[in-house]
DNA sequence: CCAATTGTTCAATAACTTTTGAACTAAGGA
DNA sequence: TCCTTAGTTCAAAAGTTATTGAACAATTGG
């Protein structure tokens, strides 16, 4: 069973603005982005929030179509959907990103991090 | 008098994101941006919204950071802060507005305009 | 000076968003 | 099966933002 996503046409432009407007959500797509490709499970994110307000959040995110949430066993593989977002609203992402990677009062997740391989 | 404006390193990126993230303001922006240079009056506005209400979101893109307003006699001239978004937040304005540029859906001001020479 | 034009402020209300805790579901391991 | 882990849902409370109308201020033209 996979949770609701929007299609790419159907992200809305000011939706999106809107929930990246949120410093807890942009410090989520923030990682997001730096580990592009390897999915998160939400426990990555609970220094940013407590569960259920994470749980609203990622809702936020994927409802505007900012990732995509997998089931995956008790677990939910959460992804960027850079792809979408990128043919949509070209060069958003990345000049969000790079604005959010320079600024030094936002909350941040797993900035420090030492590499475990699998 | 001018009205309070931040510093160009005062400008948050939260905070623009959720002030571009209105329909309102972003047609606003999206107005100001096709006819940067020229200051605009709010009279313009008048079809996005009620007098009042859009003192209040003029106030918000200002106080955000995002426009400039002077004082000039009875009326405001109104500019894009282009030079210190561009500084603050590199390629984020110009993805803005090219992605609302091509949203059908979104409320626009002056689309249809005949050039008036003063 | 008077009236019109341009926009602001204020208070009220309506509408949304965020945060919380308790209760819940579903999968996986012992 | 029972327990743990991972995350959701729900309802309530708190907080914030948007919209409104009436009253106000400042400038300009007649």
């Amino acid at each position: 069973m996979s949770l609701p996503h929007p299609t790419a046409d159907q992200i809305s432009l000011p939706i999106v603005l809107a929930v990246l407007g949120d410093p807890t959500r942009l410090a989520i797509v923030r990682y997001l982005a730096r580990k592009e490709g390897v999915p998160m499970n939400c426990s990555k994110f609970l220094d940013l929030a407590s569960k259920t307000n994470l749980s609203y959040h990622l809702a936020k995110l994927r409802e505007a179509g900012v990732t995509r949430s997998e089931a995956a066993g008790t677990s939910r593989l959460i992804t960027l959907r850079r792809d979408d977002l990128d043919k949509r609203f070209p060069g958003l992402l990345d000049s969000v990103i790079a604005a959010a990677d320079g600024d030094k009062d936002l909350p941040a997740v797993g900035t420090s991090e030492i590499e475990v391989s699998a």
